[in-house]
DNA sequence: TCATAACCTGAAGATTCATTCAGATTATAT
DNA sequence: ATATAATCTGAATGAATCTTCAGGTTATGA
């Protein structure tokens, strides 16, 4: 069996919740690889063997707890973006709500990321996919004439690369100006929207 | 003893660069956490006991390399960047460098993002370093009054972010527009001057 | 040349960890 | 009520890996 297996009473699926949810700070606090099988069960306080009876090992659950956050992360952005109007209020909101995302689940931003040092095509997956999406709306701002002709896959790497670093700025705390992400958003949509250069 | 040792004659630095240059490959290939002592030290075809003569453990190991090749790439493209006159120059000759870099030396890039999955303080220092240097060159550039005034630790962390995810996109072949450096780091100046919205 | 320090080896012990499984408990449908 | 399926346990096995060390080789400087 190499397939995460649902259970189907009361008792199963509250004990595979506990086994995500404890996985998930582990996760963050130590790393995937530095997480083993006895520390999440015994963390959750569970039994070694049940971990088996839902996983067959640490990187389907890894895969499963991924794609989990995927959609949810997803699902958030595409929500506050269908808000607002206008190409230029979506990019910032989409931008905005992505960087609030990672503050709010410092462990979703986190363990996505992570794919890149446990299965490469995850990540590749999982960026591409995003850049395929951008890349859509992108266009239809082309052709509304409220943005450049600009390469537009280019663009969506350029405006995910920006976000990212933000929101890793934001998360680690580098630097000095964290405090108040509208601020942030403001500046970082200024400097999208005119250039930087004179 | 919880240091690298650094050998004194020439057949000890032999072995010593033996050991980087096969665990840099074995580093990029399989990643840090996949790559045990044995697998470094049968691929180098040395002694088990070799590697400790050296090193105390992996990690040290990879501090070690790390320091090696951050060096590097600040070098690489300070040199580049001292090349050319004005900001807008230098900005994209620091960029188009970046990315050649990552392109030439894919295990240099990949090995200093692994870090952040190692022991997140290195990634931390890495580009907080990183955008401390550019924020120098940045100020000096509004004074000079070629660059608005922006926000320059923003910005610096935007440029890197720009940098790396197109590095990224090359790197792993994300997108289909990967042939031709000059022109995407070309595209990519002139987003950045003009900005992407009307 | 030869004493000495540096270098090298790989088998062996120690440790950590994933995974299994026989046996026990619990929930549910009829 | 009870048969059945689902759930749970944790000691035990075994595989993978780190690290040491006693003994051997090589290079170098005096």
């Amino acid at each position: 069996m190499d397939a995460v297996k649902i259970p189907t009473t009361r008792n199963g699926k509250a004990t595979f919740q506990l086994i995500i949810d404890t996985t998930l700070d582990l996760f963050y606090k130590q790393g995937y690889h530095n997480t083993t099988i006895a520390n999440i069960t015994e963390t959750a306080g569970i039994g070694a063997g049940t971990f088996y009876l839902y996983f067959p090992n640490k990187l389907m659950l890894y895969k499963h707890i991924l794609k989990l956050l995927q959609h949810d992360i997803r699902r958030t952005i595409a929500a506050k973006v269908s808000t607002v109007e206008g190409r230029y209020n979506k990019e910032k909101e989409g931008i905005k709500t992505f960087i609030e995302y990672a503050i709010k689940y410092p462990h979703s931003y986190n363990i996505i990321w992570e794919s890149l040092y446990i299965d490469k095509n995850l990540f590749i997956e999982y960026y591409d996919g995003f850049a395929k999406r951008y890349e859509i709306g992108l266009k239809q701002s082309i052709l509304d004439g409220e943005m450049h002709d600009v390469d537009t896959e280019l663009v969506s790497y350029i405006l995910m690369g920006v976000s990212n670093f933000i929101g890793l700025k934001v998360l680690l705390n580098l630097g000095t100006n964290n405090n108040d992400v509208e601020k942030i958003v403001d500046q970082v949509m200024s400097i999208i929207k005119t250039g930087i250069f004179k």
